[in-house]
DNA sequence: ACTATTATTAGACCCGATCTAATAAATCGG
DNA sequence: CCGATTTATTAGATCGGGTCTAATAATAGT
């Protein structure tokens, strides 16, 4: 790649995320402003939002790379699926594919967002942004559903869709609250997804 | 009760909603400020905020006397119960309090705010709010199941009160998104929860 | 009339978010 | 080495939601 004209860039997500960390674990994130973030990694409140639409969206910044990266996994499949049209998809096969994934997850990558999750003060945009990432998985798990082709009936695949992530979400979070000597997520989730089977 | 003393209202929850009402279906909910909300109702800004806590909230306000007027439901049964001890409680019961419930529930008393929720732009503080409203629903009942006594186990506990709320949002807003001719709400509720029984 | 009480209000403040215009730091072509 | 171009950073204005304080208005009781 050849060196790319204008002025290099030097500012980047991950130096404003250290110092809002720093920050949110003193202060808590109501209280930190973007301005101090900004400030504190050294740039100005403009740059900040040059690299976050909002503060939410720093927050969350690792959680979000793992949604894509189980988006990425679903779309994946579905795929691979195209040639070999119509072999077993559907809600088990998604189930199937989620325990896959959840081997992948452990006590080492829970985003900071996450671990830190019950310590914070419920903040308004957090509940809505995390709210938003939640419904994200809903609708993934639907778009699952309804290219996979099974299942015609749009009502059970909404239904279906939800509750998978309802128990997801719960198990993630009863997962990382029961702290260390939790055993691995994957197991969490088989009990979970248990009643389903 | 004798006439209270002090400067006597002039403004309602009522008179702020009719007036952001009509404006939001002018306007949207983003686009329309609080400002104007107070003036067109002939009040001050200020005293929008001596009646609701923020914009959302004037905005569910419908949706929370519903929700209110469950947790009561839920809250009698458990103290009806406290005499006639152990009787049968639990998950079971937790469902069929609900459809019973919904058949108070037809189509001419959908909150203004479900009835257009699809319409109006995600306002992220409208998304926070709801699901605020969501995760509320979802600690009712697991505080109904704990306090029901039956089933010890936090994490079945948690499980069965995430799905709960899960299938009963996603029929609320499925059955609102039928349009007329939906059936009965109760009817609805009732093929949602069927794989649970 | 005076006091206590409550409702309404103006106005300041903070913060998140959006936008525009200015400036800084680099590459590239001469 | 110079200017044009490109991109990053920034200052600063503006808006709207939310909080707060202090002032004013309207009632009841004495």
């Amino acid at each position: 790649m050849p060196p790319a004209p204008g002025r290099p860039r030097k500012a980047s997500p991950e130096l404003l995320q250290e110092a809002a960390f720093e920050l949110f674990q003193l202060g808590g994130y109501r209280s930190t402003s973007v301005e101090e973030i900004a400030k504190t990694a050294g740039f100005s409140r403009a740059t900040f939002f040059n690299f976050f639409a909002s503060k939410a969206d720093l927050y969350w910044l690792e959680t979000d790379t793992l949604i894509g990266r189980l988006r990425d996994a679903l779309e994946g499949e579905l795929e691979r699926r195209e040639g070999s049209a119509g072999e077993g998809a559907g809600p088990a096969r998604l189930r199937e594919m989620l325990l896959e994934f959840s081997s992948t997850f452990g006590s080492a990558d829970i985003p900071w967002a996450l671990q830190n999750f019950r310590l914070l003060e419920a903040a308004d945009d957090l509940i809505a942004s995390g709210a938003g990432r939640v419904l994200e998985l809903n609708r993934m798990f639907q778009t699952y559903l309804q290219r996979s082709g099974q299942q015609p009936d749009a009502v059970a695949r909404g239904a279906e869709a939800a509750v998978l992530t309802a128990l997801l979400v719960t198990a993630v979070l009863g997962w990382i609250d029961a702290g260390v000597g939790r055993g691995s997520f994957r197991a969490r989730l088989e009990r979970a997804l248990e009643p389903l089977s």
